[in-house]
DNA sequence: CTAAATGCAAATGTTTTGCACCTGG
DNA sequence: CCAGGTGCAAAACATTTGCATTTAG
């Protein structure tokens, strides 16, 4: 399975169809970009990319489709980073979690297994059903530039 | 030390002699406010609660010296929950962490002590030094109505 | 006195909403 | 066709900023 962006696609056809929604071509475009080229992004981050690409889709789409692919699984919405919304595609991708350099805002992304019992622990000690988490680390390099030179992990 | 707020007054006015800066009423107000009364607030729910008490202190006021609080680590704030900072004292509470109901919004508090190991961790694995964390769990009640019966945890 | 704070209102930036028009099924 | 979607612009929010006025030291 390389091919993530056509599964997503595959997976939105069907979800539409499934609810009874419209397949549209903004909602192929947005979701291409999605797969094809954005890491972490915001709403406004995604409209300019697609205004570049030469779809004039409108912001409203794009926060309507966002809300969408959320709800499909699709992508990935994080509150972090001062008051905006990030989003990221979620298919191949596995469960990690987000560094945040406090100097260049950079963010680097790491997995931790035993996050997935704290989870469990916290759950059944509340007696709830934990649906998600977000552990967002803040850290700052000891270097003086902060380069953040050690990018990701290869996550797949 | 059971009178946080007395501390926590003591400690503000160390730093704002300390920087410089001035020791003004409605510093004194608005840090009394959230030591005692508040638990979760947004800045707008402060404000309004420095209304009722009859202070006329100004938006921009309660902006301004909240981030001055967070400076001087008095306060903590955490950006989860759609886009609008919470703000919390930070005195003589102990390190935690929230769960989130994802039904009717409520916050509930934990510790868990193997976060620590977590961050360390990860900061070595990017050789940066983790500053702080925020892990939200979103979690669904079991029971119809989420009451959420079960309130914090004994936290001091 | 005077630099720092405050209050107010205007500006900013992000997300949401209302409504006329368009389009997939 | 026609309900669901889109585009546009206005509205809604939370937060920041500019500037005249006040005030702590």
């Amino acid at each position: 399975m390389a091919d993530w962006l056509a599964e997503a696609q595959k997976r939105l056809e069907q979800y539409l169809t499934q609810q009874g929604l419209r397949r549209t071509q903004e909602r192929r475009h947005i979701l291409e970009a999605i797969y094809q080229e954005l890491a972490h992004f915001d709403a406004e981050t995604l409209y300019r990319h697609l205004q570049e690409k030469g779809y004039k889709i409108s912001r409203a789409t794009v926060y309507n489709s966002l809300e969408l692919f959320v709800a499909c699984g699709l992508v990935k919405r994080y509150s972090f980073a001062g008051g905006r919304m990030l989003y990221e595609r979620s298919l191949g991708r596995r469960q990690h979690d987000h560094l945040i350099c406090e100097e260049c805002g950079e963010i680097q992304e790491f997995c931790d297994p035993s996050l997935g019992a704290v989870t469990e622990a916290v759950g059944r000690l509340f007696s709830m059903e934990p649906v998600r988490h977000e552990l967002v680390i803040y850290a700052r390099c000891a270097r003086p530039d902060c380069p953040n030179k050690n990018k990701l992990l290869p996550l797949p």
